[in-house]
DNA sequence: TCGTAAAGTTGCGCGTACGCAAGATTGCGT
DNA sequence: ACGCAATCTTGCGTACGCGCAACTTTACGA
């Protein structure tokens, strides 16, 4: 039920993203300027507003994409408890398979703006992940809450991976599944609880 | 131990934001220019760009000031048990005394951009709830998430709560107190159970 | 097939965000 | 009391973000 107008819409928008993550690896992220973006995409200044809002989130996205929905679909998908299936879905999307975007995740790591970008990239979660997690937990604002908590553990993992060195002593970054556990261990008793729980109410 | 240069500078801080809050409540919160807000509080426009990133950010921060860190004192305060005492701390901290700020809220509430910046002030409860967490929970990064956590519920309560009606049927907006209880409800058992754990480690 | 409504694109203009370097101010050691 | 170093303020210049209104393209019913 795809229109052409939709596939266009898509069309335009990965050129976007995919020229700005080009230039960007060419010339450095900052020596590129929306119109450059644009001019290589093949539309105006202007309409390249009307997609992304930033130079940076243009790049991030060409990484990025739809992992968010595919998360969401994973959770769906699983069979497993709620806190299971959602750190197995995270672990796994968050991992690139073939790291086909391995120079890209390295000039994200470089420039402090891409890295804080790309950690808030992560809050894309939020809404994709609310509606499946109402599938299983009775109460609404619960689910948007635990989506919210799940997207934030995700945003402090990566902080942390792309993190440089900066602190003192402690260089903690691991490899980033293990990171995505850790952050998200915390919350699997929310998420249990949630679960189990059989119907909302006010608790006391 | 305040210099008379930290003195000036929280001055400047607090001269630009509540300037900038009076102007938006008297000329409309669009019909305000940054040059406006400068002029008011005596400094150049360049200046106020060092204090705030955006006009909406100078307004917001007249409302909150401090209330983050009041939040993490009145945690650390707290000999109730971690979840009680965020939870308590939040909704004290978040429900205004004398509500002196009452017609700012309204203008918050009117306003999308002003909504959405006052939503994301929550964040800034991170640092610091993440610093008085690190003292009860015993993992330094499960503090952090938990703080993130808390930080997500609290935003999604003041959206909450600050949204007009939108929805097709149903409104939920209830007073604040109650929707920060509901919001943090779900990551009581996250809470309990980071204090319970005596000591950190990587699980499986 | 055609006409009209809905959605997308573009140029324009205003206001904003911020790096940079020069000048002013404060902190501190002597 | 003096002077140097650290910090803050400011003007300037460049690039960005986005509302607006005109124009173009797509969708869809008659």
């Amino acid at each position: 039920m795809t229109g052409l107008r939709e596939r266009k819409k898509q069309a335009t928008r990965t050129a976007l993203s995919s020229a700005a993550l080009r230039l960007a690896v060419e010339h450095g992220p900052e020596n590129v300027r929306v119109d450059d973006i644009a001019e290589a995409a093949g539309v105006s200044p202007r309409t390249y507003n009307n997609y992304f809002s930033s130079r940076e989130e243009a790049i991030v996205f060409a990484v990025t994409s739809d992992r968010e929905s595919r998360v969401a679909a994973a959770v769906r998908a699983s069979p497993a408890g709620l806190a299971d299936a959602v750190v197995e879905a995270v672990v796994t999307q968050y991992t690139e398979p073939g790291e086909e975007a391995r120079e890209a995740l390295l000039l994200i790591t470089t420039s402090p703006a891409l890295r804080t970008a790309y950690a808030r990239s992560a809050t894309a979660l939020e809404p994709p992940l609310t509606e499946v997690l109402a599938e299983r937990v009775p109460d609404g604002p619960t689910a948007r809450v635990l989506a919210a908590a799940v997207a934030a553990a995700v945003r402090i993992a990566l902080e942390q991976w792309a993190q440089p060195v900066t602190s003192g002593f402690v260089v903690v970054s691991g490899s980033l599944p293990d990171l995505l556990r850790s952050a998200l261990a915390p919350l699997v008793p929310a998420l249990t609880a949630a679960q189990a729980r059989p119907a909302a109410d006010s608790g006391s």
